[in-house]
DNA sequence: GAGAAAAATTTACATTGGAAATATGGAGGC
DNA sequence: GCCTCCATATTTCCAATGTAAATTTTTCTC
């Protein structure tokens, strides 16, 4: 392969931007990721991308879409550090609102309103991967709810459903500095401490 | 007053923007609310509204704010026709979700980043105005929880916050499109189904 | 009524994303 | 080894957008 810096027709271009991209939004927030600015950091001309991606909007989904892995990754790394159910329930919540914590722009670029219709295979494939470990631990899980009796999927999926609105709700808020009017730094509710209301079942 | 429409001076600029951009946000959603297209909607230039508006983002920092007051008008109609706390519990929760529903383009909007940082004071009055009806209805509400006993303003506040990430989060996935790989259209989590896990102190 | 202030327009401009035409350099075929 | 092809990248151009400055038009005040 093209190790050499030498390539005058960049040989990387792609992964290249899209590192790029990433640098930029967290050096520079979201406001920042222009076509023209990704490009000149790389050091190529604002229409190389073209070659690559579909438009600007298929670059950002490309990067929104590396953001959704890094984002299940984090989540799954904590997950996997332990054996306990409630353990492992509590560290991917907890994976999902630090990743948003310390990835706001990144974050917010993942569900950006702009990405959503764009039918990207690949950004959707990560956002399901993303989004599947919360199923995969939403699955066996129960909370209090005194209704009538449901079908194992239905439940399921109403289960998987509200964890992902607690989690997603609560970075949300974190992260867009909306919501408790509390002015002074006060920290918020660790979202830890709403997870007794479930119980897995044995 | 001037009320006379033969006003070449327009003579009522100000709201007749909002009112047009909330109108281009309904009819062609987030990505149509250009400062030329709303000017142009009314009949001005695209100029004229720097006079009353603080470029594009104080005009749609000024749309937000009209929506979150409807926003909160909208939960408070729900509140006010119950007397039962459960029953009004739910009607603000049911109302959030439904606004968000009712109107996916404004609601974005509403928590786009863009507007988050501008400081602007009506904004952020509509906004506490909308967190408050939720503030309302936390108040009081308790929910499960085996932890150690805490003073009665933070439990207040991470009441509430979990109230607000809940509803919030469960709007967003709904917008946004986000969530439950369900390709079929079934009807998702109904949120009155999770609201069994909160009850009032008596 | 005259002058001042407000409101709106015209004109101009920097940025941005994208399209079209052109140049460049590497990969294979001979 | 040379030559052609083709992906890759550049150059040039353009339409749309938000903004600023200067100008015109209306309204208000005295």
């Amino acid at each position: 392969m093209k190790n050499k810096k030498k390539n005058y027709h960049h040989g990387d271009l792609k992964p290249a931007l899209i590192q790029a991209g990433l640098e930029l939004l967290e050096e520079q927030g979201l406001e920042a990721l222009t076509l023209r600015a990704i490009a000149a950091r790389v050091g190529v001309s604002h229409t190389a991308p073209k070659n690559h991606f579909d438009g600007l909007l298929g670059l950002l989904a490309a990067i929104a879409a590396e953001g959704f892995r890094r984002h299940a990754t984090e989540m799954r790394k904590g997950v996997e550090a332990h054996s306990n159910r409630v353990d492992r329930l509590r560290a991917a919540t907890e994976g999902y609102v630090r990743f948003a914590q310390e990835n706001p722009a990144l974050f917010k670029l993942m569900f950006s309103p702009r990405l959503k219709g764009l039918g990207d295979p690949d950004l959707i494939a990560a956002g399901s991967e993303s989004y599947g470990v919360l199923r995969g631990i939403a699955d066996g899980l129960e909370w209090d709810r005194p209704g009538p009796a449901r079908g194992p999927g239905e439940e399921a999926l109403r289960t998987e459903t509200m964890l992902w609105a607690f989690a997603h709700g609560y970075a949300s808020l974190l992260i867009e500095g909306h919501g408790p009017p509390q002015s002074d730094g006060a920290p918020m509710l660790d979202i830890l401490d709403v997870m007794p209301v479930f119980h897995y079942r044995d």
